[in-house]
DNA sequence: AAATTTCTGTCAAACGATTGACATATTTCA
DNA sequence: TGAAATATGTCAATCGTTTGACAGAAATTT
């Protein structure tokens, strides 16, 4: 069995309040008994338990993570960022992976609250609005707009692909498409397209889109892409992921295009990954550790002052294109 | 504040001791009874409080997983697949990122023991056998020995080595490298050097290994493998992750060499973020969803049943070789 | 020496849920 | 009709920790 309270008391030659006292800084403390207590504590190697305290209404310092997978690089970096710096703050994290299913994502919502989590840093992409209004938790959003009350975070979409369709006509484009989600669903990366379209308009082009969505297939996305590149001939094309940049990059190739001569590709994202192991595609670079650090301050501080009223709805942080070196 | 047992007990008109009785299905209940309970409890949007339960010795139906990183793309499919599978049985996951520091992995240790975690599925590779052993806790480990009774999980490393060299033999190499980790430390991983020096006394080649740290940054791989192929003019390597191989393809294509025709690379993995995204490379895969359902089967089975004796220590899952079809 | 401050202890209630003991009511079926 | 089975309720203890009330003891100040 575990060790506890008890234990380290009886170790120590002290009541059991006392010891709780001394974990809890409470009252009047001799140096003496607080490192009794310190010692016994370390050589019975307690641990308080966490689930005991927060019944006395103690924070579980515990934040749930909801995001649609991790295996994107995007949002590996992503995690793996908000996790250490929440790490050094002294929270932990349970990693909810939603996988664009409404039903996980439900079920891990209420599994949340089960577990008496702290807050939530939602990235997920599936449920309705009214499931996350009534949860009564502090929850801080990434890209997605989950209610009034929840402040969003997000790189600036708009300016992103507004980077990018310039760089494409700078250098010498004509014909530019863009490749990802048509849909329109009141989340800020409907920015994306809207920058699109409203380029094209003050830049003069005629607007192209070729649809694939972030949830299908790497095959369907293909075959979509081939049949673009193949039957539409475009001489650049903005994606609004680096993973897809890089499928147009290998269908280019096998189609025998040569990029950047024959065709410019810009993705959206800009991991260290992608830049890494990638580093012929050009991006738009998201701020992913800024993002993190801003979503955990967000968070903490709604955490500890839940009523308090927003300044803000909505934070955009800046995006930086990052030329690869082939196309230079 | 947060629904409990009584606003329940309230709503449906009956006790708590009913209420409870319910939820574990203990004792006689009409139809009746359930069912006025189960309905207030939708209504009310109810979740049994996780934390008071196991303070009760219910299990938490919580587990620590702890790994170095998650942006690596093995890492986070293993991660991916081993959340998934859990998820089907009722668990979730705290997600530990020890990220090569002794330290913080330790403190997760005891984060997780405060937690009351039902077990831990252990990747990490920082800390001695000593703090494993003292847990008092359900461990299986992957690619990692641990202690004498925790099971460890991994993938035949030495096959896996020895279908690569054979492979670039077939293939007409006659100058193999070894590009990896140099140092022997008693785990599965191991296996890898050894298949290597073996195969090269067995198929009469001399070894050559070069040696790259998995914690060296990107840029230091880049330096070790410039200087190895200008220098040693390797005709053939193997490399015991595909994120290093990758490095070396691309190391290889500044230095103007031709791959396959002047080199060829076989990385070790095989995860499909790299097949998808480059799949000009050949690898060893490893069973990463078979991993993952092992290691929690395991697990699971000494959480019900922690004082059985291990009717093996060492599981050890085949891996594949995947031909690039540039290579072909 | 008396008053005050500091320290430690005992005791008990609370957090939310579970569960056993026990009582009582209702239903079922010999 | 009466015994057995079924259904629900009351009450209290328990899990490990926190915390307030209260009581003394020890140390410090006046």
């Amino acid at each position: 069995m575990a060790v506890k309270l008890t234990d380290v008391a009886q170790k120590a030659g002290v009541s059991v309040t006392t010891v709780s006292r001394v974990i809890n800084n409470h009252g009047y403390l001799s140096d003496k008994t607080k490192h009794k207590v310190f010692t016994a504590m370390k050589e019975l190697n307690y641990q308080p338990n966490s689930l005991a305290r927060s019944l006395q209404g103690k924070k579980m310092k515990l934040i749930g993570l909801i995001f649609p997978e991790i295996t994107n690089p995007f949002f590996a970096e992503l995690i793996q960022d908000i996790e250490s710096i929440l790490f050094e703050k002294g929270y932990k994290i349970i990693l909810c992976n939603a996988q664009r299913d409404k039903e996980k994502e439900r079920a891990y919502l209420k599994m949340l609250l089960a577990n008496q989590v702290d807050g939530i840093i939602a990235g997920a992409h599936n449920l309705g609005i009214e499931e996350y209004q009534e949860l009564g938790l502090p929850i801080v959003s990434f890209d997605r707009k989950l209610s009034e009350n929840v402040p969003i975070v997000s790189c600036d979409n708009y300016q992103g692909i507004k980077l990018a369709v310039h760089d494409l006509i700078q250098s010498g484009c004509h014909k530019i498409f863009f490749l990802g989600n048509k849909q329109l669903k009141g989340n800020p990366t409907d920015q994306r397209l809207k920058a699109y379209l409203n380029e094209a308009e003050n830049l003069n082009f005629t607007p192209h889109i070729c649809s694939v969505a972030f949830s299908d297939s790497t095959l369907l996305k293909n075959i979509t892409i081939h049949e673009m590149l193949q039957n539409d001939h475009p001489d650049g094309v903005v994606c609004t992921d680096d993973l897809t940049a890089i499928l147009v990059l290998q269908e280019a190739r096998k189609l025998g295009l040569k990029v950047p001569e024959d065709l410019k590709v810009i993705g959206f994202d800009g991991t260290k990954q992608i830049q890494t192991y990638h580093s012929e595609l050009s991006t738009i670079a998201q701020p992913i550790n800024d993002i993190a650090i801003l979503l955990v301050k967000l968070l903490l501080q709604r955490i500890s002052d839940p009523n308090k009223e927003l300044n803000k709805k909505h934070y955009i942080l800046p995006v930086k294109l990052i030329k690869s070196l082939t196309t230079a």
